[in-house]
DNA sequence: GTAAAATTAGACACCATTGTCTAAAACGTC
DNA sequence: GACGTTTTAGACAATGGTGTCTAATTTTAC
């Protein structure tokens, strides 16, 4: 459909603009509302409505209901990948203090990863629905956020070649690291609420104790005692 | 209706049998199929096939799809609480060695709470229709499963006053030993797919070695940090 | 300003589902 | 075997959703 720009620039940005700020208004509506009501119960006259777009609009952008539920899971997926990866990028490869580095570190993996409305989303469609669609389950599992555990598990390998962490099986060692800072998250994120930051910051911590308290090599490990008792 | 037994003697046992029959196979498949598709995508239809029953006799016992699921709800919730209650009465409150009377703790608990169809039901539905069920969430928190930390956090604190384990935030502990067990499950639980024994035990192992290198007392963490240069 | 494209409201056929009703059949008790 | 209860199949109206169509209106491009 695109032209190349020297022979007709028909649709200017303001044409297309108008479009796009139509269709990614669905997308968002699409992605609240099937989030709320599941696939199932989600009607086209109510994300039209929500997105303040007539219903044939929706029907001229995405065709049918399936159409527009995959446009919307391929969106969050893509966002949510994309914030997965610039918050990775922020892991403290040379941290100045571990514990602290790490447990800011968890709070951003929180705050833009997990307890977003994307990631709500996300949790929520793979639990819901990814029994009936399968591919939509493989596909958050290894092009979306599912493969975190991995990306983690690379991270925390360098710290420990680094001698700062002392890990047998980096893979475990990733896994663990997020089920802790969910730990003390997983009601509220369970019941929909978004945690405050302090909260956020708390959860972070404690997960970061007890996972320095396992993994800290002998000496960072003998400072925590310390520290623990004093 | 239901009249003393001197006089009326009507209703015998045989009778209530068959009509028990029903209303539990009735309750078996709605399970089942709220579970596999939502509230909204279940239809009674579905359901009374696969109760081996006709339409007509779902209605007869529940008279709309809302009562009939929250019967479901109920018997589910019922089922899953005393099944918690039992499993909790196994814990190790005096253990031989406390890294595998935990670990087998551990397997108990994913065997008989989490992974199990009823775990997967509530959390399913927890997640999907408790921000639009909000005495559903509540009731599960209160009542059924959701309080599970706190019980664990009370068996926790009585091993930490017998000096077996070091807690300083009992509550803490309980959930991260809970999120610790799921972390290695939680892929195959969110795709529906139940663990094999054997991976149950690898989780509860890697969970507790976790959970005690974090946990346990200087005397019992010497032993654990020898076991593991060993 | 004009023409093309996009958007809108509304009507529409179609289908699935809910919940009711009825008459026949099956089951249980006595 | 007679009686009351339960179950069943099927028809039924009502509802709400999907997806299509049309004609009018608005937006955008030039």
């Amino acid at each position: 459909m695109k032209s190349p720009s020297d022979t007709v620039p028909k649709m200017s940005v303001h044409s297309q603009r108008g479009q796009c700020a139509k269709r990614l208004s669905i997308l968002e509506a699409a992605a609240e509302v099937f989030c709320r009501q599941g696939f199932a119960g989600a009607s086209i006259d109510e994300i039209a409505s929500e997105a303040c777009v007539s219903r044939q609009t929706v029907y001229n952008h995405y065709r049918e209901k399936d159409n527009l539920f995959m446009a919307v899971v391929e969106d969050v997926m893509d966002r949510a990948n994309a914030m997965l990866f610039s918050t990775l990028s922020s892991f403290p490869e040379n941290p100045e203090s571990l514990e602290d580095d790490l447990a800011a570190f968890a709070v951003r993996l929180s705050h833009n990863c997990i307890c977003n409305q994307d990631g709500k989303f996300l949790r929520k469609l793979v639990q819901s629905e990814g029994e009936r669609y399968p591919h939509l389950f493989e596909s958050w599992r290894q092009h979306g956020p599912g493969k975190i555990g991995t990306a983690l598990a690379a991270l925390f390998s360098r710290l420990s070649h680094k001698g700062l962490l002392q890990i047998d099986d980096f893979d475990v060692a990733a896994r663990q690291f997020l089920a802790l800072v969910n730990a003390d998250l997983q009601m509220s994120t369970l019941f929909g609420v978004t945690p405050t930051e302090a909260e956020l910051e708390t959860a972070a911590r404690n997960a970061v104790r007890t996972f320095m308290r396992a993994y800290a090599p002998p000496a960072v490990q003998a400072n925590a005692s310390t520290l623990k008792t004093a």
